[in-house]
RNA sequence: GUGCCCGUAGCUCAGUAGGAUAGAGCAACAGCCUUCUAAGCUGUGGGUCGGGGGUUCGAAUCCCUCCGGGCACGCCA
């Protein structure tokens, strides 16, 4: 049987079901088949009283633990974690919706060196502005950003000189000190803050210390070399990635004793599976960590898991240019382009809707002064505007007296005759819900933009056309648009995106 | 050198679990407001899907190879 013939099978057998209006076979294989307007009234009515309609159960419960953005707590917020909390709160919302048990997470590497070095340059420049003529010693790797000295002004606001009398001379513990402590709670807090003026909520804050205040580093290690992957030289321990594929083994313990942040990592992967039950772990990371994904899978496997339990996300760079020219964007040159700064710049809708347009392995290029320049022109204003529309139509309605309520409309409504534009936007609006979960599977939450971009121009070729109210079909209109608004809504939420009635 | 990502309209990019005539926005051109918001709509022009080979009834999509661009390859985090 040739694909034609299938097709024509097919398309006698549709023909019967009572939900079907027509089908018909086309070569190559392809079964056109339109359904019956009342089965587009009955979805309709489900999505507007059903606050699930969208989601699915395609996940089954399984628990993901979704990791991202998870910057270091030395600096404010960049754009490269903009599009990375961009990206991954809507893929959250997505899996959520596709019926997997999710927990968002931020991973606090408030533990290692950098941390160290931070809170060496908090101390520098608060003793900058306690001593006159004292010069800050800023050391290689240490952090020059302008943040740091409000960082210490702030300080010393609260303490006057009372640490630089204490601090002064002694030997300073790179680990238990005041400068590193305050510093970090008031970056993790700033850090915080920005993100949920972002829009951005994650289920959990974890911070690396917390696996080896509870021993879980060291415990971690020991199962490890228990199942036989660690091995010792030049007075430094090993594991042995190579075993699972990386081209080298790793320190995992250093030849002074100390513990490496890949240590960390098995204790944190481990926690996430062991203690928490995660069966799959998704880490959303830069392109500078992609020669850390052969070491995560050794770890997953020599904690006796299998691969599959593991997705490493590489979201791909962010290019900021301004005025066709690049901006360099690295937090310890100190100059520093903040996602708050972004978002003053662009807006918060903007800068969202932008960092989820593209699949995250491809670049993207920003330019902020086009951006900014072009804002009335932007796209996230074409859905915004959408969505406003649909709210004026409803006032216009409700000053003319018509009935605005879905359920009386349902009743009154005839969906045997839908014309071109109505139908357009009624299967736009039902199709959502299919492309919810597809963006979910996909990991791509640019295809839940594209198809809301596509749902939003039928709507808008929809009212260029036919008027809502007083136009002969106002029940089934106003009808549709209680879908359609219902639709908008849900995709605002999933991309972080205000809804705005008025524009 | 090795690994990963990318190469699609003038520009920025969608589309890659193989399927119909490859799409959108911007830019260009021509129209549409006495009527629910013109931040909108309608139409026109614009393509060797980086090149070449292969698999297939069918390839932007899968395989091989070459070219071009970006990033990464620490007892850093």
């Amino acid at each position: 049987m040739n694909p034609f013939e299938i097709a024509l099978v097919t398309a006698e057998a549709l023909s019967k079901n009572p939900e079907v209006k027509e089908a018909v076979a086309v070569k190559p294989g392809y079964v056109n088949f339109s359904l019956k307007g009342d089965v587009y009234k009955r979805e309709l009515q489900k999505l507007i009283t059903d606050s699930a309609y969208f989601n699915s159960d395609y996940g089954a419960g399984k628990k993901i633990n979704l990791e991202f953005v998870s910057a270091n707590p030395v600096g404010p917020l960049n754009i490269v974690s903009g599009r990375a909390a961009s990206y991954g709160s809507a893929l959250t919302s997505l899996l959520k919706r596709a019926g997997y048990d999710v927990t968002s997470e931020f991973y606090v590497n408030d533990y290692g060196r950098q941390m160290d070095l931070f809170g060496i340059s908090v101390k520098e420049r608060y003793f900058e502005l306690c001593e006159e003529g004292y010069k800050a010693q800023i050391p290689e790797g240490g952090y020059l950003g302008g943040y740091v000295t409000d960082l210490a002004s702030k300080l010393r606001e609260e303490k006057g000189d009372a640490l630089y009398d204490e601090y002064r001379g002694k030997e300073f513990d790179l680990k238990k000190n005041f400068f590193r402590a305050w510093g970090l709670e008031r970056m993790v807090e700033a850090q915080k803050k920005t993100l949920e003026s972002f829009g951005v909520v994650f289920d959990r804050w974890f911070y690396e210390s917390e696996l080896h205040e509870a021993g879980e580093v060291k415990e971690a290690l020991s199962i490890v070399e228990k199942n036989g992957h660690i091995r010792e030289e030049d007075g430094a321990r090993w594991f042995k990635t190579t075993k699972f594929g990386d081209d080298k083994d790793r320190v995992v313990i250093k030849q002074d004793g100390e513990y490496t942040y890949f240590a960390s990592d098995i204790a944190y992967m481990r926690n996430k599976l062991e203690k928490r039950g995660a069966e799959t772990i998704i880490n959303i990371m830069g392109p500078d960590h992609h020669g850390y994904i052969k070491r995560l899978e050794a770890i997953i496997q020599a904690l006796g898991r299998g691969l599959e339990g593991l997705e490493v996300l590489i979201l791909q760079q962010v290019n900021l240019l301004e005025g066709g020219e690049k901006v360099k964007m690295s937090k310890r040159a100190g100059k520093i382009v903040t996602l708050d700064g972004l978002m003053e710049e662009v807006g918060k809708d903007a800068a969202r809707f932008f960092f989820v347009m593209r699949n995250y392995n491809s670049h993207l290029d920003f330019d902020i002064s086009l951006a900014k320049e072009q804002s009335d022109k932007n796209p996230v204003y074409y859905v915004q505007y959408a969505y406003a529309r649909v709210c004026n139509i409803f006032g216009h309605a409700s000053e003319k007296g018509a009935e605005t309520g879905p359920e009386k409309n349902f009743a009154a409504a005839d969906f045997s005759e839908l014309n071109e534009e109505e139908a357009g936007l009624v299967t736009s609006v039902l199709d959502i819900g299919d492309v919810m979960t597809e963006a979910a599977v996909k990991r791509s939450p640019s295809l839940l933009v594209q198809a809301l971009n596509g749902l939003v121009s039928s709507f808008h070729s929809f009212y260029n056309m036919h008027r809502v109210v007083g136009g002969g079909r106002e029940a089934e209109r106003l009808f549709i648009l209680s879908a359609l608004k219902v639709a908008l809504e849900e995709c605002f939420e999933i991309l972080g995106i205000t809804k705005r009635e008025r524009m």
